[in-house]
RNA sequence: GGGCGAGUGGUGUAAUUGGUAAACACGCCAGUCUUAGGAACUGGUGGCGCAAGCCGUGGGAGUUCAAGUCUCCCCUCGCCCACCA
């Protein structure tokens, strides 16, 4: 036999596959028809940024998975396309380049000459002659293009926009250069390269208006099959919400503030109106506000703060009055005050909202401010005992009073002051004594306080955690709900006849538990009922209205929208998403295709005349003002106006770097084509027909694109389907995402941390078979893992066991028909052991697993299968031929050369790349014999070999008779057995 | 603060979805082979116990004949979002 040499066999059969072209995809002819009348499919993986730092082993894990993918529909009999380019506009690049003043041209074709090279040493079957770059000009003349389309359909416009401004290196920064610290006022952000504060500045952008398609966006991920976390993120960042527009009139003034809420129903409730500190009003209102000069300070206050320290979450909520201004609540002619706050963004809803206490936002900025409120909202407790209850109950405030009291050590009783119901229980009964913003524990706390001189009085949830287990261990009746609320009077220091004299007093009182009062109203959901006898005022739940006029006791729902019709508010539908700013004042990346000319304004560069090329510079740094550094090039911003022919000036900003990966996987499908993006029949070819769904059938990625990329690109896609420039709606059918591989003790891979780990170490000692194994194996394809050199020799072993398999081959003879084998070890004797049939049916449960764990992405249960086979396959005296080769095709994928290898010197002389997906056979998959576990009472005693389809009594039968169970079941009675067909019997004594 | 997810041997992890907890692999121990070392192969390897056996999936309760898996409470970690009315 001859030696496993990894180096060898990878560099050949690369080489070999690269000379004959398999994993090229094959494009449909002339008609639109496929070449090849294989059905197509598109697997693609996110193209990676080329960056200095070269490839590192965490890159290669999703191609490698995906690569399985491809793989195996390949010999599912498939016409793949599985593609791979560049993402090579980027910040490091650019930030290296203003460092060193080295071309970012350059810098890039060294970095992907590199990073091409060790991606292609692990022998993914990517189609290299659709390499694609966003940074070649007959690559972005295409972003170009569509940017134009965008424009023409007005769906980029100019705006000004605050930008961060980093003073000392005068350059506007990312989102992701700003890095943020905690101050001692909140949060802060400075320069991620020089530290420096950011400042805002204000600069004319480029936006693309991607909120009109917020709605279609929104609703159409119901028609994709992406992972249920992934939708969540995308519909989280559109941020629908459904609500009403509702205009207050202002006292004395024509002019109406129109409110956002989606909660109508709490207008009752509402205390003030606050409007963000933008607010039209502010200025418009200006002769009647009262404290204006100070309302002023205030502006001027907000506005110096970066929008970092307005959003930061320990940040107080500040605001002022606008006195002299009240507006009318429309539901009960109510007036009230108006407010300015700084929590209140001009940009969500109409920038302006009514207060109610039931946010939590605006209930604390209420008590901050000592405002009054007034609770709107209650929470439904429905009764099922009692027949003579027919609604859900609203509990009204009467004597509600929580209280434990010590009792050798520790006391608890819940104290419930009030009428004791007798009889029926009441329906209704209400809380007293809660004053303004006080929760029930302060208020009950301050009345015993007060009743009888216990001043040591405390909470429980004050109480150390080890003391609140022992207390509740005590007292495990109350423990489920009195958790949350329990008083505990610490009698320790006190004399003990003063004591008895305030117990007196306070057994006075009536005590209840809880549960009780939860009990005899008959309300079931106690914990809700205890949550908001605890902080009424911060229940935000669906509920019934109280102290609504007319509404109290209507459902929230249903008074919700009877106080729109009421108050003539608009039903609207807002989202969080908002314009893509989509134009940096950067060199590295497209230059947006616009020129300004004074006569005609701002006119599109002809189609014919893109791409606009990105000119050679010889400074990266951004002008003194700002500009792009394209600004400082006459020869590129001096122009003449295509339509009058005047001089005129060209755009200098550039795009941001989600343009180019918003629609590259439409180039892969026609990447040479220089009349269109690509062409439609293509388009239709890899995409499909069907406009619902269709696109890109599998789509696998980083987590940390799921909310961004996935959205842009879908939006793009979304735009040119409305030109008819694609065939679907949608561009992916699936998506995946992978997790990361981390440094060795589960750090972040860098450099700086000095961890990084080169495949190309890897696959010289070990092999690129042995390394995607080993990646695939390591862990759950979609969590994160931490690398580990020392244990990537198990994959390398089982590599070798494979290799070692070779020596136990014989011909099936069944199969091939052959005469008898030499040595005496006969095909006769082979096919009819029972070692042989063992195997082949273990082969077959293998196929079955493989073949379904792919579909699943949980590659690490595949390999270890087939890791089982393989232990077996060696054990065995013979292995047939035929059974090896079925081995190796499910093996292909994720160990490509060394199966090609194996399957090549068994004499086939066409790839096993392109042979076909076995199939297994369930004859073969069921076993007719199996061991089932005999239980005692749950523990497991015994085993017996059952035949699969035996009756319940014959196995309960053969249980009792087996010895090891008949110790126990001697002299006892059976009570009940229980048979799990196949599995278990559990007998019950 | 909100949302999502996770916590299982010395380590990475698996568990047919409520049915033998720890498959597979790393490491470790012993053996075979070898001049030696390594590689490879074979066997062993959760804890306590001489043993029968008992205990064991972050902690505590519960449902069940049966819980890693379901329910409730608590603790810890990770990711994403962050004043969205």
């Amino acid at each position: 036999m001859k030696e496993y040499n990894h180096l060898k066999i990878e560099s050949k059969w690369q080489k070999e596959w690269e000379k004959k072209g398999i994993y090229h995809a094959e494009n449909p002819t002339k008609d639109g028809a496929s070449n090849s009348k294989k059905p197509k499919y598109y697997s693609l993986i996110e193209f990676p940024y080329p960056s200095g730092e070269g490839l590192h082993v965490g890159h290669p894990r999703p191609y490698i998975g995906m690569d399985i993918i491809s793989r195996k529909r390949r010999l599912q009999g498939y016409n793949v396309l599985y593609p791979i380019g560049w993402d090579a506009f980027g910040l490091p690049t650019e930030n290296y380049a203003i460092k060193t003043g080295k071309d970012p041209r350059v810098v890039t074709k060294k970095n992907t000459d590199t990073f091409r090279k060790q991606i292609q040493s692990l022998g993914i079957s990517f189609d290299w002659s659709r390499e694609i770059n966003t940074t070649d000009p007959k690559y972005y003349k295409w972003t170009q293009w569509i940017f134009l389309q965008f424009l023409k359909k007005g769906l980029a416009y100019k705006k000004k926009m605050e930008i961060n401004w980093c003073p000392k290196d005068k350059i506007g920064l990312a989102n992701e250069e700003v890095i943020t610290r905690s101050t001692g006022s909140g949060q802060a952000g400075y320069c991620e390269r020089c530290g420096t504060p950011v400042e805002k500045r204000e600069k004319e952008q480029w936006m693309l208006a991607i909120t009109k398609y917020a709605d279609r966006l929104y609703k159409d991920l119901d028609e994709v099959d992406y992972l249920p976390q992934i939708k969540l993120g995308q519909r989280n960042w559109i941020g629908k919400s459904e609500g009403a527009e509702i205009d207050f009139k202002i006292k004395d003034s024509s002019e109406k503030i129109k409110i956002f809420t989606t909660r109508a129903d709490t207008i009752f409730g509402a205390f003030a109106v606050i409007l963000a500190p933008e607010h039209e009003l502010v200025q418009k209102s200006k002769s009647q506000i009262k404290n204006f000069s100070e309302v002023e300070k205030y502006l001027n206050e907000v506005k110096k703060k970066t929008d970092i320290e307005r959003t930061s979450e320990d940040k107080d909520k500040t605001g002022i009055e606008l006195k002299g201004l009240k507006a009318i609540n429309p539901v009960n002619n109510e007036e009230i005050p108006i407010w300015i706050a700084d929590f209140i963004l001009v940009q969500y809803g109409t920038g302006a909202v009514f207060a109610d206490m039931h946010d939590e936002r605006d209930f604390a900025f209420a008590k901050k401010y000592k405002m009054s409120m007034r609770q709107s909202v209650m929470p439904l407790f429905e009764d099922k005992v009692h027949p003579w209850v027919k609604d859900k109950k609203i509990v009204e405030r009467k004597a509600i009073h929580a209280v434990i009291r010590k009792n050798n050590g520790d006391i608890l009783l819940l104290y419930w002051k009030g009428e004791e119901w007798k009889g029926k229980p009441p329906v209704t009964f209400v809380i007293g004594g809660v004053e303004n913003g006080e929760n029930l524990i302060d208020a009950a706390m301050r009345e015993i306080r007060e009743e009888t001189g216990f001043l040591n009085l405390k909470f429980v949830e004050q109480l150390p955690i080890s003391t609140q287990s022992r207390f509740f261990a005590a007292h495990k009746d109350v423990n489920r709900i009195a958790n949350v609320t329990c008083l505990v009077f610490d009698l320790i220091n006190e004399d003990r006849a003063e004591v008895d004299k305030k117990e007196k007093k306070l057994h006075d009182w009536k005590f209840v538990s809880v549960n009780k009062v939860a009990q005899d109203l008959n309300i079931e959901d106690d914990k809700l009922f205890f949550n908001y006898l605890n902080k009424p005022s911060t229940f935000v739940g669906e509920g019934v209205l109280i102290d609504s006029g007319k509404f109290t006791g209507m459902p929230s729902v249903e008074a919700r929208q009877k106080i729109i019709k009421e108050v003539g508010g608009k039903i609207v539908t807002k989202f969080k998403l908002r314009d893509w700013v989509f134009s940096r004042q950067r060199y590295w990346g497209e230059p947006i295709p616009v020129i300004f000319c004074n006569t005609c304004g701002t006119v599109p560069v002809p189609e014919k005349d893109l791409p606009v090329e990105l000119p050679k510079v010889k400074n990266y740094q951004p002008t003194d003002s700002g500009e792009s550094p394209l600004a400082n090039i006459k020869s590129f911003v001096d122009t003449r106006c295509p339509l009058c022919k005047g001089k005129a000036k060209r755009e200098t900003d550039t795009m941001p770097n989600w343009a180019g990966s918003s629609w590259y996987y439409l180039r892969y499908v026609d990447s040479k084509n220089n009349k269109a993006f690509a062409g439609k029949k293509n388009l239709e070819y890899w995409l499909g027909n069907d406009q619902v769904v269709g696109g890109v059938n599998w789509y696998n990625g980083g987590n940390e694109h799921t909310t961004l990329h996935l959205l842009y690109s879908r939006f793009w896609h979304k735009f040119l389907y409305d030109l008819k420039l694609v065939p679907t709606n949608e561009p992916y059918m699936k998506r995946t995402s992978h997790g990361m591989i981390l440094g060795e003790g589960g750090v972040k891979m860098s450099k700086s941390l000095g961890n990084v780990i080169n495949p190309n170490e890897i696959v010289k000692t070990y092999g690129a078979d042995t390394m995607r194994v080993y990646e695939m194996f390591m862990g759950p394809f979609d969590q994160s893992v931490a690398w580990s050199t020392e244990s990537i020799i198990g994959a390398r072993r089982f590599i070798e066991k494979v290799w070692r398999i070779q020596a136990k081959l014989v011909n099936d003879f069944e199969r091939s028909g052959r005469g008898r084998d030499p040595e005496n070890r006969g095909p006769e004797k082979l096919f009819t052991s029972e070692a042989y049939i063992n195997l082949k049916r273990l082969l077959h449960k293998t196929i079955k697993k493989v073949s379904e764990d792919i579909e699943d992405m949980r590659f690490n249960t595949a390999v270890s299968s087939m890791m089982i086979l393989a232990t077996e396959m060696e054990k065995a005296e013979n292995v047939s031929v035929d059974d090896f080769k079925m081995f190796l095709k499910i093996l292909s994928p994720f160990a490509p050369h060394v199966t090609e290898e194996l399957w090549s010197m068994l004499g086939e002389k066409k790839t096993i790349n392109l042979s076909e997906w076995p199939k297994w056979e369930e004859s073969l998959i069921k076993d007719e014999e199996v061991k089932i576990m005999v239980q005692i009472n749950g523990k497991v005693r015994g085993e017996i070999i059952i035949h699969v389809d035996e009756q319940k009594e014959d196995v309960r039968d053969k249980a009792l008779k087996d010895a090891d169970i008949v110790k126990y079941v001697e002299g006892k009675d059976i009570k009940r057995i229980i048979y799990v067909k196949g599995r278990l019997i559990n007998i019950v004594l």
